[in-house]
DNA sequence: GCCAACGTTGGC
DNA sequence: GCCAACGTTGGC
């Protein structure tokens, strides 16, 4: 099975890339996610090894900051059970729970490929992250453009 | 802080 | 099932 590539928001106040770094194995628990396509992507389309384009959201200089890759299957956000947890969902069930996300595990970090340079680079032009109105936190990324991405990186 | 865009809620 | 009101996202 082809491996599939993915954005994934995150604002840095709450996790930036070098938190996730410095977390155990650089993995962390993408809790929080309340959208539910966002969620559908983590429950049903994500497979352990796809890869992750980390971007740092609502911050001085939004953009890409880390590559990583899916490191779990989907289980149930924790978050969702607690109750002092902003992201507590009251109507969310233990047996049957809403919110499902996924592990992701950041292996470099990157000079941030800000927003407007993403905006500025032509091959980029149609990636979904980037039209008009989207807000989605995670969306799909064509092979095509996580190659145009990671493929001019600096080594390292 | 503003506001465009869009998702969710709830009355009917 | 419709849709207005409301809430959230997220860049600027």
């Amino acid at each position: 099975m082809a491996k599939n590539y993915w954005l994934m928001k995150s604002e840095p106040e709450e996790v930036s890339v070098d938190d996730a770094i410095a977390a155990p194995q650089s993995t962390v628990a993408w809790t929080g996610v309340r959208n539910y396509l966002a969620r559908n992507y983590m429950r049903d389309l994500m497979r352990v090894d796809d890869g992750v384009l980390f971007y740092h959201s609502s911050c001085a200089e939004p953009g890409i900051v880390g590559i990583g890759r899916v490191a779990s299957t989907p289980y149930p956000d924790p978050t969702q059970f607690e109750k002092k947890s902003k992201y507590f969902d009251p109507k969310s069930k233990k047996d049957e729970p809403r919110w499902q996300l996924v592990d992701v595990q950041v292996t470099r970090k990157i000079p941030n490929i800000t927003l407007a340079e993403m905006r500025a680079r032509p091959e980029l032009a149609d990636m979904v992250v980037l039209q008009k109105g989207n807000r989605l936190s995670i969306t799909p990324v064509d092979a095509k453009h996580w190659k145009a991405i990671t493929g001019r990186l600096p080594k390292g």
